[in-house]
DNA sequence: GCTTGTCAACTAACATGTTAGAATGCTAGA
DNA sequence: TCTAGCATTCTAACATGTTAGTTGACAAGC
């Protein structure tokens, strides 16, 4: 067994950049770690570096590390450890299906009710998008096409919808960071990302909904590939068996 | 103001029928007392009461309100108190969108994908749909009917759906709660199963969302007409502004 | 070599003590 | 009577001590 033990490091992100209560802003930097892969699937989640690192006590960590744990970021073991989850293909596949149950119900929403300054704002990003990539700035370009979707979301008028998709998403946001964009595919994803826009300008709700599918369906190939050339980030066992959250 | 302050009781659920951590046993407890409106919406939630009530420290009910808190159920108010959440005709329309595109998108996989083995355990809880009404079982009914849902997400092959659907949805519970179905409506609700379920077993993928969208649209309209009849339990601010999830 | 049992070390879970900020009510002043 | 300021008393948030279950290493027996 060569999975990587025990492997903390101090690659936190400083808490003194985050707002919020202390335990928010704990969970916030352990968080984006863990997405970033900076803690590796499989790696040992230990509070005593942590407190350290962070300068608090195991009272925020305890209660940031029950969010992650309740969002699938961590498997916590009674008395025993806590470990960053493995990347799981059947998880993964969930959450595609969710994000997608999710994108379809907001392009429907959004194609129906529209506004001008919507559609300006729409276009704008396409735009950007556009721009960043001549710029060949890819890191740019994710957090643009992140921007877009975020976008239709928000139109929707459901406040709380943002944040539920990358609840639920996480595990395939941290499958995403693994996938580098060739420029190739970077093109194509503006494409689709040009043709849902077009048709929700058109109020043309089925079209819509079908070219979100298929920007949608371009993506768990890709991931299934990813298994292929990083299996040390999967896990082999097919059901954690978690409490019910 | 005639709200009902600081309201609490030690109607909650016995903790020793629950197994778990105790941690966890306190969450269920706590919220199903929230969701049978035990605990009303805008009382006063004290620590020290429960943990009179259940025999425990702060620690594990602590951390059954971090998650309570992180489900919108209660609102917690640093340095000052925790509240129970008020009903929000804006997060229960959110609830609806949310379950809808759950909804949808399970049966539409599930009319692909439908063994004979679900078919029939489908059929079998039409059956006892329409056994229960017989025995004017309308308590029953109500779980009979989450359970039908719950038997089409669990088809899907997804394990987390179900439980994901739940918290989405949980304001909404509370409002279906309050519902008392007439005999009429009930056997409304058991037509519009049955329509699912024919649509689902015939392989009708838009059959079967036509249906479901049909079955959910039946349930805004009567929420709404809530608002009117019981007002206290609704919050006229429009936004809660909580912190991200 | 392989199994089995014991023990030490470690961890989450739980309990409890401390701190600081918010709300409430009282009082003094107008 | 009303208001401003103060003090009391709440609470969540945070810190830290304690308990009990799991794990892994090592040794004894096969």
């Amino acid at each position: 067994m060569n999975r990587p033990r025990h492997i903390d490091a101090d690659l936190l992100r400083d808490i003194g950049s985050i707002e919020g209560a202390l335990a928010h802003r704990v969970y916030v930097s352990i968080r984006s770690a863990i997405l970033a892969l900076d803690f590796p699937p499989g790696a040992n989640l230990k509070k005593a570096p942590i407190c350290d690192r962070l300068g608090v006590s195991r009272a925020p960590v305890t209660d940031a590390i029950t969010r992650l744990a309740a969002e699938g970021l961590v498997d916590v073991v009674p008395q025993s450890g806590t470990r960053i989850s493995y990347l799981s293909i059947s998880e993964i596949r969930e959450g595609v299906f969710l994000r997608e149950a999710l994108e379809l119900a907001t392009v429907a929403k959004v194609a129906r009710d529209l506004t001008e300054e919507q559609a300006r704002r729409l276009s704008r990003s396409l735009r950007l998008q556009e721009l960043l990539i001549e710029d060949e700035d890819v890191s740019g370009f994710y957090e643009a096409d992140e921007a877009f979707h975020g976008l239709l979301m928000e139109f929707t008028g459901y406040g709380r919808l943002v944040a539920i998709a990358q609840t639920v998403s996480s595990q395939l946001s941290r499958a995403r960071m693994l996938l580098l964009p060739t420029p190739g595919r970077i093109a194509e994803t503006i494409e689709e990302h040009r043709a849902i826009y077009t048709a929700v300008r058109d109020r043309d709700e089925a079209g819509a909904q079908d070219a979100m599918r298929h920007h949608l369906g371009q993506l768990m190939p890709r991931i299934e590939n990813l298994e292929l050339t990083r299996p040390e980030l999967f896990n082999l066992a097919p059901i954690p068996a978690r409490e019910a959250r």
